[in-house]
DNA sequence: GATCACATACCGACTGGTTAGTCTGCCGAG
DNA sequence: CTCGGCAGACTAACCAGTCGGTATGTGATC
């Protein structure tokens, strides 16, 4: 018998974050109840309630994993030495592989956010807009360059190329057409073209 | 004392409505209760229920509206008189401006869609379907002519677009430094430019 | 022009079912 | 023996939808 481990071979707190999050993507957080959520992590209620506090905090933890990823990821490319439009373009590549590799916490993160208390809300909100400037910051990197056109505002043009990105979870089928390079090469191609001078 | 109206000016179901429309947007789907729409309506449970089959045909209906509006528009933009790039520009902003409108329609679009039932869920698909269609004809008219690159499938570039449409609702508020027509015409312009040969 | 039949519009108490979170207690490891 | 880790019954609250009832209107009949 293994350490502490029963049903599956993680430890609880991780199955039950794995289990939530997959459930929260399905049906939707309102929609999943604590229930189904310890059940698909073969555990029960007390074992929730002794690693979480509430379902709440189950939500925050799924975004707060998901937000740590990407900040990484961007800081390591932003940060990498290489012309400024070359390393715009892996960020927004990755930016997109990432979030198909990772469809369920995206499609949490842009449905479910609102379900937050006002705190945690505030909170999540401060994460994201750190990881938005990062990447504004690139793009006026580039127009300062004059490499990039300057008849967008930088902001304006973050907002497109995320909503895109936010959008894949809508549109974007592993068994479809297109790879996750392709789709990620062709969005980061098409940043690039409108950001042309 | 007018005819068929007694809180207010307007008939009961377009009351109840516009009430389920501002309160979904608000607090979501499934954090609005029935009373509550009632409530903000003027009326009590059995009007609802006398006009509407159930509380998801209230959602359903809001939906509808929007997508025969948005629908109706672009059907006048892509059929005028004008050189095919002039036309998308001209849809691609309009799309802008009535999203920004009716905000709340549109947060209530993108976050809540996957509430409804299987087959009314397919009915919107559909329709939007329709929509998408009707868009990327455009895209693929002025590929064919040789105006726009033809670098990205068209399919990619009507989400592109359609990404940073949703993510309106995320990020704009009326108050902030940008008029609706001036992230319209920005909008549009990164599209295209990005679709520049 | 009075009466009856029937329909539309709406009210609001009630029901059956669900849910997040609590609490008491068991159990095995150190 | 005791303490973290967990089980599972329990509670208090909530909610969509129902249903019997009321009020007002409308058209037919005599």
């Amino acid at each position: 018998m293994a350490k502490a481990t029963d049903g599956n071979g993680a430890p609880v707190p991780q199955r039950l974050l794995a289990a939530a999050t997959r459930l929260f993507a399905e049906r939707g957080y309102d929609r999943t109840s604590v229930q189904e959520i310890v059940e698909a992590a073969g555990v029960t209620k007390g074992a929730l309630y002794h690693y979480f506090g509430s379902k709440e905090d189950l939500l925050q933890e799924v975004y707060a994993r998901v937000l740590r990823l990407q900040q990484e990821r961007l800081d390591a490319f932003a940060d990498a030495e290489a012309p400024v439009e070359r390393r715009l373009r892996d960020a927004a590549a990755d930016v997109v592989v990432t979030t198909i590799e990772n469809l369920d916490d995206a499609s949490i993160f842009f449905r479910s956010m609102h379900h937050l208390s006002p705190e945690k809300n505030k909170q999540v909100r401060i994460e994201r807009r750190r990881y938005h400037e990062r990447f504004r910051a690139l793009i006026e990197e580039g127009q300062q360059a004059g490499v990039f056109s300057t008849a967008t505002p930088a902001d304006l043009v973050v907002d497109y190329h995320f909503g895109s990105v936010h959008h894949l979870s809508t549109w974007y089928r592993p068994d479809g057409p297109l790879s996750q390079q392709e789709v990620a090469d062709h969005l980061a191609d098409l940043l690039l073209r409108a950001l042309r001078p």
